[in-house]
DNA sequence: GCGGTGATGTTGACGCCGTCCACTTTAATC
DNA sequence: GATTAAAGTGGACGGCGTCAACATCACCGC
């Protein structure tokens, strides 16, 4: 690589803006605690002009839309890896779900940023890369029931979608609901999360034991069907 | 009164401009869904200066305040006349449920002001006025579960404390969750939400008929404990 | 009934924001 | 080596939240 380690002062082009621009995002982000940071702000941190940005999104929202995009990967990554110490299904599910409730209230203001509407315009619904990235984490959960986290397997046939969507509707809106009231502190304290998780796991899973309610047909998990997605996505490091 | 019904061009003093600005917020909100409106905004509706709310409001976040409160006011209340058309503690809870997750779809930029986090800053927690509010809808469920919505009749004494509060946390959370990912459009068809309500509290049921899921000690549901409250609230109209 | 006083509303200013525009610098192509 | 398009710069615009100084008015003690 001829690329100078030595001093340069600066080079008149960044070399790779766009991630720099989302590396600052989320380090404002986790820092702050407030999803109310400037484009300019974060311009000023990658040492660009308040301008540059422009040349990478188009808006505002096309940025936060980025950001969000990693957060969802993030997210199931720490997802994924928590499922790797268990065996049995019940136990990969209810590391997910731990693991699930901590991402969110360890960075409360990424997680309020993914799921807090900034993106969901009732125009036109949410961006591509961010529905993309919401469908690989729903694919988690699909995974996790079908291999039998309720106690019993359930292939992923045609026939059991109506009864893996009913499953995974009450799991992600239980969790979704308890990180969030812990985010806002309705629920609390924070460090008692962990055992939190486990409860409303378990109560969730006495309850689906029993049966599993069904869903109305024509509803949707996870992005509204029906829209292009897009397949590369952000977090490469 | 001496209020001149003719044609006052406009009075210096407004008469009622806190109300009025809460109103419009209101307006706003449920025309827009947008949760980022401005002061000025709200200042031209009511056909003050630019600077006037600033007497009765200390910034934007005291306004946001006052208006996330009579959102849960809103709530609360129409959870309680939805209760009404019914006997059963069972059917009561049910209502409850319905009327929680309606009023959330139907104006989603409330709800998301509510319990977006504008208002729960790291500082210094959440606003008074808002800490009332989110107190009295939780006595709702409290209500209905010590009446026996679970199936049995739960006294609200000290020994069952914990016990309904685990049942609340699992059903305030999963309507919470359900009700964003509707908003957000992770849930639909919005139509179904009826039908999607009533699932998720039946397979809610079924696990807590089975048992109540210990929650751990020192949980609290609800606003954190330990700080004082506002008895007067805001909407009276 | 009248003057003062504090609550309420106005005007103007400040710095920051998102975004648009015209311009400059640079790397890549024929 | 000239051309061209991508990437970055600098300045401008209107709108925002907030502050400070000033104007208006309702009420209270005399």
């Amino acid at each position: 690589m001829t690329k100078a380690t030595t001093t340069d002062p600066r080079p008149y082009h960044h070399g790779d803006l766009h991630r720099a621009i989302v590396g600052a995002a989320l380090d404002v982000l986790s820092e702050s605690q407030s999803t109310e940071f400037s484009l300019r702000e974060l311009a000023r941190r990658a040492g660009v002009s308040h301008n540059a940005p422009y040349k990478h999104f188009a808006d505002k929202r096309d940025l936060l839309a980025a950001v969000s995009a990693v957060g969802f990967e993030l997210l199931a990554k720490q997802m994924t890896d928590a499922t790797k110490e268990h065996d049995s299904p019940r136990e990969r599910l209810a590391a997910m779900a731990r693991a699930y409730v901590r991402g969110g209230v360890n960075n409360p203001a990424l997680y309020r940023l993914m799921f807090g509407g900034y993106l969901t315009g009732q125009d036109d619904g949410r961006p591509a890369i961010e529905r993309t990235a919401a469908e690989n984490m729903k694919a988690l959960l699909v995974n996790a029931i079908s291999d039998g986290a309720l106690g019993r397997v359930i292939p992923t046939a045609a026939s059991n979608t109506r009864e893996i969507d009913g499953a995974i509707l009450i799991f992600w809106s239980q969790m979704h609901g308890l990180t969030l009231l812990l985010v806002d502190r309705l629920v609390g304290p924070r460090e008692k999360m962990d055992e939190l998780s486990e409860s409303v796991l378990q109560g969730m899973l006495n309850g689906l034991a029993n049966t599993i309610p069904a869903i109305p047909a024509g509803v949707w998990i996870g992005p509204p069907p029906g829209e292009p997605n897009v397949t590369s996505l952000a977090l490469k490091g």
